[in-house]
DNA sequence: ATCTTGACCTAAT
DNA sequence: CATTAGGCCAAGA
């Protein structure tokens, strides 16, 4: 076996984000084993630009809202990007976003 | 090695 | 309602 990092650990979550799903920072983190390292979690989104093929846009922070959009290239894309796999995306926020929850441990 | 910042979360003041 | 503080991990200066 091989020692993985936080951050591997947290791309191997969210690459297995289902399309029309979304997930939450802190669910993530809690899923690593820290529920507090949501703020790692996002670092890891930032270095994903960089590395493979992450959907940061299916990873919201716990309210649904898209607070990491202002990161991704134009200003809408992430909501767009929501939009195109069904979700409803209105003011930064996700609607019925409980509906649209994916927990990484199920 | 130290300090600051970062796409967070929660509680407290 | 606004601000602060603590917690976690990683990267840059």
């Amino acid at each position: 076996m091989k020692e993985q990092s936080f951050f591997e650990r947290v791309y191997k979550v969210v690459k297995k984000i289902p399309a029309g799903k979304v997930t939450t920072y802190g669910a993530i983190a809690k899923f690593l084993g820290s529920p507090s390292s949501s703020r790692t979690v996002g670092w890891a989104m930032n270095a994903s630009h960089d590395n493979k093929n992450i959907p940061a846009h299916r990873v919201v922070n716990r309210n649904g809202v898209l607070t990491g959009k202002h990161h991704f290239y134009g200003t809408d894309l992430m909501e767009q990007l929501l939009n195109n796999e069904g979700i409803e995306v209105k003011n930064n926020t996700i609607i019925n976003f409980k509906n649209h929850f994916w927990d990484p441990n199920s």
